[in-house]
RNA sequence: GCCCGGUUCGUCUAGUGGUUAGGACGCCAGGUUUUCAACCUGGAGGUCACGGGUUCAAGUCCCGUACCGGGUGCCA
């Protein structure tokens, strides 16, 4: 049975790395019929940040990822807060002191400082709390048993350390990297409960993931060099292992570096699903969904950034995703994000919405403008605006026209296209237009066509000045059934409008 | 510093010992269009990080170096 988890930390609002890491254990899980768990990794009290678990959930209900379990659905092996199982770390990390596999530590965080800060100055090659340097530090190695026991009983602060082996060759495998070969001494004794009475992410997480019988571990590569110690603990606990599977970083698209939050904002991208606000600051980022983006494109931008079919096959739904998914095929090196190939995703997965979806998206723009129009008309205007359009937003920015008549005319525009003779071509036009009885698009077309030909004018001489006149500038859609939409009394008010507005 | 990982057009990538190193985004040009977009056709863009091996043959295997990234916390 696979079970896989995607085990965020509440500690802000989740980043589209996260994303990704949620997408693939999503499609490895519903690929093998198996089961997708959220769980909260909130061991951290002081990075807590209120309203991130919410977002983290409704990020994941927006790209459409569900869980079979977790924090707000339940499942049979709850809670899936990590707060709420405090007790369950407390008893697994006392086993391990039992067994020897841990031990107890009263070091104050100025006397770690210190001993960091002497090994760096005797140039020692590594400056880790080891089963060399502990033998210096005030632990259950170098303070008598009683002793340990009173300071525990009197209150001091401890905390429980890994009695990680010495020289022991520690070898792990991954299922996109093959084996990893380290040496235990390169690795410390980290701490697995703090003195805060919280375990570390180290120990939540494989009590966690043995517990709810997790058999894949899917997550960033940033835990690639725990997962030496990770594969100890399960050794220690006498736990089979699941198999591991780190996945590449999302990096910056120029520059270096892990994506972070800022680089959005900055760079015309956002980072985030969902807009977000800082609790603290108030400090305000935007996310991909008021961004414009519609959530199968950032499903499959995501889904692109490391993983590949292996066929020329670029557009996919969600449903396609689950039935190609392999970790076989999840690149090894890290991707630079690229905003412009984003826009592209985006673009081709509003092509494929029917026309009657993205009206009901584009409503809710129009209502904001303070215009209600019936369907029949709003359904022409996506037909016609649909293949020039990369965010639904763009239904407004290219082709508000269509809703009210132009407040000013695209300077460069009226420089290439309105000339000295030009006011008095479109007032004969004007005439012309009004004798036109059978107003639609082809008749248009073929009128007008006609009457520039007897009065011996080039088309553009008159089409470009005409769409400048109806819609404000001289690109848009094409310009007959725009006309025919718009209709025969609302042109010839605006060519009005514009010829005495116009100034050259 | 030390440990781990990575390295194919600007970017995302195909490629598993024998290919003119393929595709996509972006860019440029032509076609189409009243215009722009879309679409079609074409183009530029890669000494497969570098250096050494192994082999009849290496982007593909091995070693070294460089560079990039990650980790190195009582953070996850």
């Amino acid at each position: 049975m696979v079970r896989v988890r995607f085990a965020p930390s509440p500690t802000g609002p989740l980043h589209i790395g996260g994303l990704r890491t949620a997408l693939f254990n999503f499609l490895f899980a519903r690929k093998n019929n198996g089961k997708f768990i959220l769980r909260i990794e909130d061991t951290d009290q002081l990075r807590y940040v209120p309203g991130a678990e919410d977002y983290i959930i409704e990020s994941l209900r927006w790209v459409g990822l569900d869980y079979d379990e977790g924090p707000d659905v339940g499942g049979p092996k709850g809670p899936y807060r990590q707060s709420e199982r405090v007790e369950i770390y407390r008893k697994y990390a006392q086993e391990l002191v039992d067994k020897g596999w841990a031990y107890y530590a009263f070091d104050t965080p100025e006397e770690l400082d210190a001993m960091r800060q002497r090994l760096r100055e005797a140039r020692s090659p590594v400056q880790l709390y080891n089963h060399i340097t502990r033998s210096e530090m005030k632990n259950s190695f170098t303070l008598s048993e009683s002793e340990v026991k009173e300071r525990i009983e009197s209150g001091e602060p401890y905390v429980i350390r890994f009695n990680m082996p010495a020289d022991r060759q520690i070898v792990v495998h991954d299922i996109i990297r093959g084996e990893v070969k380290v040496n235990s001494n390169t690795l410390d004794d980290k701490v697995l409960f703090k003195s805060d009475g919280f375990p570390t992410y180290h120990l939540a997480n494989i009590v966690d993931d043995h517990l709810m019988e997790i058999s894949h571990v899917i997550r960033g590569e940033e835990w690639l060099p725990s997962l030496p110690l990770h594969v100890l603990l399960y050794e220690a606990f006498g736990w089979e292992s699941p198999q591991f599977a780190h996945l590449p970083l999302i990096l910056k698209p120029n520059g270096k570096g892990k994506l972070s939050k800022r680089d959005g904002d900055q760079m015309g991208f956002p980072v985030f699903p969902l807009d977000w606000t800082d609790p603290k600051t108030g400090e305000k980022i935007r996310g991909y969904r008021e961004w414009g983006y519609l959530p199968e494109a950032v499903i499959n931008i995501l889904a692109m950034l490391g993983w590949n079919p292996g066929t020329d096959q670029e557009i996919f739904t969600l449903d396609e995703l689950i039935e190609q998914f392999s970790l076989e095929r999840v690149q090894k090196s890290g991707a630079k994000f690229d905003p412009d190939k984003a826009r592209w995703f985006n673009q081709q997965h509003l092509r494929r919405k029917s026309n009657e979806e993205l009206a009901g998206m584009f409503r809710p723009i129009l209502q904001l403008q303070g215009i209600e129009v019936d369907d029949r008309y709003l359904l022409r205007v996506i037909e016609l605006l649909k293949e020039r359009v990369e965010f639904v937003e763009d239904f407004w920015t290219k082709g508000y026209f269509f809703f009210e008549a132009p407040r000013s005319y695209d300077p460069k525009g009226v420089k290439k296209a309105w000339k000295e003779q030009t006011p008095q071509i479109m007032r004969e036009l004007k005439e012309k237009i009004i004798q036109i009885q059978d107003f639609t698009s082809e008749n248009i077309e073929r009128e007008l066509k006609q009457w520039i030909e007897s009065k011996g004018l080039s088309f553009s001489k008159v089409f470009t000045p005409l769409r400048l006149l109806v819609q404000g500038s001289t690109s848009g859609p094409h310009l007959f059934d725009m006309l025919e939409l718009i209709g025969k009394d609302e042109i010839i008010k605006r060519i009005e409008y514009g010829i005495e507005n116009i100034k050259k």
